[in-house]
DNA sequence: CCTACCGATCGGTAGG
DNA sequence: CCTACCGATCGGTAGG
């Protein structure tokens, strides 16, 4: 789950997989470092053999999600498929890594604020270009007649918003499978609530 | 704005107000009395004339955020819409109130989790409560074939969420302004992004 | 990886 | 509404 290389998972690993679970639960500034040293299981000072400060553990998730995602990303451009197929896809892997790895993907997406210059300003511009680059592909979609003409910003805002959402899916008592979740999500998403007789 | 009755604002409104806007910028954890002393102009001691302590400001604009939301959805499930149109209704007034007033409404919903209890186990109660009066509605919009068989609950996750993402709009440089922002909106989310021929 | 400890800052109070 | 101050806790370091 945290790596899928063939190292094992690293002393610096736990504290990074660790430190996503709590930044989650009560967010980045209301963790302390002493309550993450208990849950890895040293003392706070020991912390510090690993990562050099708070804000790098910080630094370190974030800039791991927003990797992955402008990775996905470049894929996805060179390909094939028409528009509304590419936001599909898009959809689908925002949702399943939503879905499987929810903590460092929840924390990238909340607590990059807490980010210190200058890894908050090229977070922010690695996110605005990835933001862009997604509008582009709705705008594509539009001028081929294959989207309606909505304002692509806030198609986007909508999308990355509605996904982070599943994080309360997370937290409920009965809730549907994965699968099912990203179904529905994906029907809301791109063919909307009413009933088209 | 802060208070739409005849009085006029007291120190307290002020020190709220302001509150919602570090809140909301810095999160509750990260804002410190004395930084909300000094946008309030006095110091950090003499807000507790004011008020009890950090977390009652945090409380109270919870609360008024989420009594607000209550009334209005009594007033809605009183009428005689159909199911669509009622959450087309809501879906707007979700939209306006992130418009107006995003501060508050902005904090109630990412920060309630630094509440503690009994008002924690409050809010959550009626936050619940809410969603299920929300998806109680949708589940009647399919029954009545208004809306497509879709999971309920699901699609108030995608709503809420979505519509809580105008805080990135208010932050964005370019930005459509609120009418058209609030109509695309309930599009994409009632109709969905493709292009029906 | 631990013990011992640092200066800074926190939320909040006393007393006027 | 302010000055003065409190005990607690913070992120982080020294030294072994």
């Amino acid at each position: 789950m945290v790596k899928n290389q063939r190292r094992k998972a690293s002393k610096k690993d736990i504290i990074l997989q660790k430190a996503a679970a709590m930044f989650r639960e009560k967010g980045f500034a209301a963790t302390s470092m002493r309550d993450l040293a208990e849950s890895v299981g040293i003392e706070a000072a020991s912390l510090y053999n690993h990562i050099r400060s708070k804000n790098e553990i910080l630094e370190a998730i974030c800039f791991n999600v927003a990797n992955r995602f402008t990775t996905n990303m470049e894929g996805l451009e060179a390909s094939r498929d028409s528009s509304i197929q590419k936001v599909e896809t898009l959809l689908r892997f925002h949702i399943r890594q939503m879905v499987d790895n929810y903590e460092e993907v929840y924390v990238s997406d909340r607590e990059w604020k807490h980010l210190e210059d200058p890894y908050l300003s090229n977070f922010q511009t690695q996110r605005r270009s990835y933001r862009k680059r997604f509008a582009a592909i709705i705008e594509e979609g539009i001028e081929k007649k294959e989207i309606k003409s909505i304002d692509a910003s806030t198609a986007v805002l909508i999308m990355l918003h509605a996904i982070s959402g599943i994080e309360s899916w997370h937290r409920s008592k009965e809730k549907i499978n994965g699968e099912e979740l990203e179904n529905n999500m994906v029907v809301i998403l791109t063919d909307g609530l009413r009933k088209t007789v």
